[in-house]
DNA sequence: GCAACTGGATGAAACGTTTTAGCCGCTATA
DNA sequence: TATAGCGGCTAAAACGTTTCATCCAGTTGC
């Protein structure tokens, strides 16, 4: 009961091994009857198809994984969602991998996933320099789909949402708010997302040539926690240096900050504006209904998964994309009342 | 390049193939010399092990799933990165499928990990009948640990938190609180865990013998969303029935229903107010920080991962254990708000 | 009445590992 | 000097599929 193979369904069905194999994968190609018997064999035996001998011979798997940096981070997992249907539409199995912004996480489960033969990855990679392991995968001819990273790289599709439009897009707010001093919250500056939404945000500033200051106010991460921190090093900072607006790199940074500064008394956002990105769930109902940069996220995940299942069906003939999606301020709250410019 | 075997590393490294095999899995049984030429081959060949072969051979795979309700919901995720840990520390990998609270995604996902023949299965199953496919993994000696769900049965460990209790943790305060009309917000009640809160509550009420009311506003799944739409259920009540407390069966339907209120202009605790259940990070950084039902989020996870191991390792030594964590009241501003007993 | 097809089945090869039995040359033991 | 033991290696079997070349018994076409 406990592991019949091919071999034992056939002799109780009275057929030859090749029979049992094509009822399993061209069930027309058999005769009804035989047909018939086979399948009282299977249910009777419990057999259940060994996805490992299959995929040996087959030399591929059936299996398409998405390598996200935080499994706890609501914007990966609505990614996740709307890459799972596109999969799951095909047949598939899409398995999640969190790399937890660790390198050496990552490099294991690529590595991993390599021996696995999976047919495809989506990932959006730690980090932002050279990535052997993703190259390495590609060699073998694995298709790779970078989510998130907009270098569209020659080897590969990519998926991403234009992060220096979203920089300029809450920086044009704030400044348009009246907000001369401001902070970016995020860190670590390494991750392309994070530089990008910078540079998206001092490239406005440079446009207006307004008389206006940004400083960076790093973290470690992108986490609540880190957002916490972050708003107790803004705090000790002499009152007249403190930005009265901050734009933050994502919305798990921006809730962190939102609950510390409101804990120490400062309200939001007369004292400090609060922008954040992503526009997660969770931003709208947040203390102070958080301004975020929107990014279409479960789209994300679809696109990606499509680009992937395309280039795993076309092989060779498969043209590289680089779809880039255009972000969305959302005003709430949190950076809703101007103020009089003054420095 | 694209796909070396062991074979061709043999040969390319003059040795025969058992060698090779060797120097990957117990490398101190070859000696240096021999050793150092296969590496080099492998080195050269880019040669990366086939899983499936290996599984093939071996029988099992090195992975272990985890099966849960909900990928987007903080509290899953919050297991999956506890158990996480735990996995990984083995060598092993952890993939995470979705079963959206759908019997059928989840019974598909059970199929192809059974294929699979992974070592183990963590999972919160979707409704709390009868579980044919979950029998039917153990029967083929796959463990399986149930987490967060009480019921012990004797076939399978579970990892899971007393409910009941919570229930009443959040029923009692909100009876100390002087309300007397509450509602459950909560639904389908063919999941466990929102029967058992219920339970929970309508038990606390009954030890009181409190002239109180408790009835149940109830959803078709556990969800901001279906808390939003709870909500306007609600207020279409009215307003001399409507409750003056809510009890969340989770703190998606609470931060959605605590969303909607607040739309409408109620006040939150001052009109209504609402206890959640979970504790995610987000409760308490909510429009009105959020009171909830606490519960070890990681430790489940953890846990439910080290039983998982263990039988893993045992096989038929094992014995099966039922761990039950205590939930933990934590009181924000959301339902601190003493009334005057009324009707 | 014979050759040519055809639908339905069979048997064997192949996928890439791991493992086991066995071989070879050497050293230690009696 | 024979024997046992040992380190280092090889050869072959086995895991459970899928696929491909064959085969067989009918049926069709002439």
């Amino acid at each position: 009961m406990a592991g019949a193979s091919i071999k034992e369904v056939a002799r109780h069905a009275g057929v030859s091994l090749g029979t049992v194999s094509n009822v399993l994968n061209r069930p027309d190609m058999v005769s009804p009857g035989t047909r018939q018997r086979v399948l009282d064999a299977i249910a009777e035996l419990g057999y259940v198809r060994n996805d490992s001998a299959r995929q040996l011979r087959a030399g591929q798997s059936r299996t398409i994984a998405i390598v996200v940096l935080d499994v706890t981070n609501p914007f990966f997992t609505d990614m996740v969602r709307g890459a799972e249907r596109v999969v799951e539409a095909t047949g598939a199995m899409l398995i999640v991998c969190n790399s937890g912004e660790d390198g050496a996480r990552e490099r294991r489960h690529l590595e991993l996933l390599e021996e696995q033969r999976v047919r495809g990855v989506l990932i959006t990679p730690v980090g932002d320099g050279p990535q052997p392991h993703l190259e390495k995968l590609i060699d073998r001819g694995i298709p790779v789909v970078l989510v998130d990273r907009g270098t569209g790289r020659a080897s590969r599709c990519s998926v991403a949402v234009d992060d220096v439009l979203g920089g300029r897009l809450a920086m044009d707010h704030l400044l348009d708010q009246g907000h001369r001093r401001i902070a970016y919250v995020g860190g670590p500056l390494s991750i392309a997302q994070v530089a990008e939404r910078h540079a998206g945000a001092a490239a406005a500033l440079e446009d207006r040539g307004a008389d206006a200051e940004l400083r960076v106010a790093a973290t470690t991460s992108l986490t609540v926690a880190a957002g916490r921190r972050a708003a107790e090093d803004l705090l000790a900072l002499p009152a007249r240096q403190r930005p009265t607006a901050l734009f933050c790199a994502n919305d798990l940074l921006a809730l962190g900050v939102l609950q510390e500064l409101t804990a120490r008394g400062l309200r939001v956002p007369a004292d400090i504006a609060i922008v954040g990105y992503d526009d997660i769930e969770f931003a709208a109902a947040a203390a102070v209904p958080l301004s975020s940069v929107r990014q279409p996220r479960e789209q994300l995940g679809r696109t990606a998964a499509e680009l992937l299942l395309e280039e795993a069906e076309h092989g060779e003939a498969h043209q590289h994309r680089h779809v880039v999606f255009q972000p969305e301020l959302v005003v709430r709250r949190s950076s809703d009342q101007p103020r009089r410019a003054r420095r």
